[in-house]
DNA sequence: AAGAATTGCGTAATGCTATAACATTTGCCA
DNA sequence: TGGCAAATGTTATAGCATTACGCAATTCTT
């Protein structure tokens, strides 16, 4: 077995460092633009590499953006539920795993039984720095 | 003072009205076409109700799937932190308040002074009736 | 190694979601 | 009744995502 990161084709792993370096969230046509130099040419191109870095929990889509941001994890996927904080103002994301918070959805989703795919939580604000600049 | 209900404009009511018939989820260009008949051409009208109607509380914007539903709570709007589960086959979405899931993430913005303006929470998956069809 | 199956790639076209810009109308109330 | 604020109407445009098709590369099997 190889490291997931080995196994990206040349798009993916073009795509995949792209949002690496951002750091913050960038868009599929952000991205797109970004690599035109490197011969990417339609947004399918993008999209195709995306659905597969998600597939591996390389990357996280953020809903409440339409963008999409590199793991800031090691080993994010090993990880349960998954949090955001986004800084309206700066783009800073912060990814947080909460057991407790998981834990509650997860006792909701039991108890209503209701079977889970996939659940998002996006807390949208200030950061630190932007809130008091 | 009047109810909120009553307050609203004429195409404010009407958005609202085929929300709260529809009880699952619509797109803005779902409610616009069938609201045509009634004078809607173009997406604007509908996005603008849809603006008033958010911040009165009357209806939730579903970020994970770029639609709208009508609160199914009385006062929803008094409550704090709401969760969706959305069942991807019906459409059919749960709304839920969760004192203690809203608790966890207040702890964390305020350990992080990461100031909130709004948070999502939206659980995809398979309701009961939907996986045992 | 040949053939089949799977996966990835390139391109064009299209569809869905949301907002900008500007003119006009309506309702309120001072 | 004049003036302001909010709501409306219309056109155009920006931004996000997928469908459809054909070809190329890779892997699996025999």
């Amino acid at each position: 077995m190889t490291t997931a990161i080995a196994a990206l084709t040349k798009n993916q792993a073009l795509v995949f460092e792209t949002l690496a370096r951002a750091k913050t969230p960038m868009s599929a046509y952000t991205i797109l633009d970004q690599l035109r130099d490197n011969g990417f040419r339609a947004p399918l191109q993008v999209y195709r590499a995306l659905d597969k870095l998600l597939d591996a929990g390389l990357i996280h889509r953020l809903e409440s953006m339409n963008a999409f941001v590199a793991c800031s994890h090691e080993q994010c996927h090993t990880a349960g539920l998954i949090a955001f904080a986004i800084c309206e103002n700066c783009g800073q994301v912060s990814e947080f795993a909460d057991a407790a918070v998981s834990r509650h959805l997860t006792d909701w989703a039991r108890d209503h039984k209701f079977n889970v795919a996939k659940t998002t939580i996006e807390i949208r604000g200030a950061c630190n720095t932007c809130a008091n600049a």
